[in-house]
DNA sequence: TGTACATCAGTGAACGCGCGTTCACTGATGTAC
DNA sequence: TGTACATCAGTGAACGCGCGTTCACTGATGTAC
């Protein structure tokens, strides 16, 4: 029995609302945020496609290359866009207190806090794959590096306080910030790679690691 | 003009000895090989594909069918053999010398001299992407499983040592090893991938990692 | 001791798929006249 | 005020490529008789 093709015509799926005039950079964004939903949700970066970001924001796969060269600015513009956020969260959280042991420790904590939220976005900030081609990429991370340099500045200053303040007895805060990095990055990536273990109260870890990278001291009360 | 083909043979290229009766098997560990090498030349795990695997073993690429059902199965042989040659250099370092503290400062340079001699096959091993398929997985890491939990006993019984040898003021040498486990970690992966700043001393970075995360103390002589 | 044959180890062509990229196009909108 | 048109923002079909997987095959070798 032959059914004819019923001409009914479809509701057209979603068609994307075109930008208007000078208004084209509006994809940019979309793109940035099409790519950081598909990172995040699939938690690879290989995933990461033109043609996968493309269906996420509901867009042709050419209409990308108006705004984007290649993957790796797209992702270069990700890295950037969340070293942002990341900065921001550390400048929230410092500003909570003055006392210099507990500016410390939260702003430690919105550090790991970030990067076990956003899994695949840390990854890819703190963990960028080495690739041939670094000295192209060198001109993009200048976009990023003084967004870095301030964060790891902020951290170095929190421990120069505790030291300032006899809380501390380290003698290179600068050297203490890479100790207490490291810690922070294992805190925030080992456990959740390695889920078969019974790893101790998060807190409790946190804290260890402040206090002994940072070489704090108790308060003499 | 017309330029007949030349019809000599060519000298096949390097054709493989194929393996004897019984000896099926000799060709999974050179899937494993080859994909560690595709693995660690390319540093990227997704590079490490079936096509690419056979290439680099010259065999074509159904051939690995026979030996294993999935590329997750070769990663997984990978992570099983990597962490064997691991925990080996682990327990060779910790026969080098019987004091405490020296002992756990030469099997943790023994893991960080790992990580930093071969990157890509250390991401792996921690840092396995985290799939949704954990179930199957499961199955695979529990034969690694043991390997681990052995190589942490060797950590944790380290750090005990120190502190029966009164070098050191932890109350928890398991707890410790997770926070040195994390400072290590951190130390091979962070300066790494952050390449842009002047990082101070391996070596100091590393007694420094230890000594802080194991609460150790100087001897009193 | 000789020979037929089942088995084992691996091959090579072909497929469908998702990818990045090309190319000619569409159609709304601001602007010049 | 009206209208022709250049520009801008994005489309859709088509390509070549590498991938995983299928399928029928090849050819050496150990074993049964």
């Amino acid at each position: 029995m032959a059914v004819f093709e019923e001409k009914v015509p479809l509701p057209t799926p979603a068609r994307r609302k075109r930008n208007p005039r000078g208004q084209g950079a509006r994809l940019r964004d979309e793109i940035i945020a099409g790519a950081t939903a598909v990172l995040e949700r699939t938690g690879s970066e290989d995933a990461v496609t033109l043609r996968a970001v493309a269906r996420e924001i509901g867009v042709a796969a050419p209409s990308i290359a108006r705004h984007f060269t290649d993957l790796p600015e797209i992702i270069d513009a990700v890295v950037a866009h969340e070293l942002g956020e990341l900065y921001q969260s550390l400048v929230a959280a410092g500003t909570t207190t003055a006392e210099p042991v507990e500016r410390l420790l939260r702003i430690s904590k919105a550090y790991v806090d970030y990067g076990q939220a956003r899994p695949a976005r840390y990854r890819i900030l703190v963990g960028r794959r080495f690739l041939d081609d670094w000295e192209e990429r060198d001109l993009v991370m200048a976009q990023s590096a003084p967004l870095m340099a301030a964060g790891i500045d902020m951290f170095t200053a929190a421990i120069q306080a505790c030291v300032d303040a006899g809380r501390s007895t380290t003698s290179d805060a600068s050297f203490a910030t890479a100790i207490l990095w490291f810690a922070l990055h294992g805190l925030i990536t080992v456990p959740a790679a390695i889920t078969s273990l019974d790893w101790p109260d998060y807190g409790e870890m946190l804290n260890a690691c402040v206090t002994r990278a940072a070489q704090l001291t108790p308060a003499t009360a």
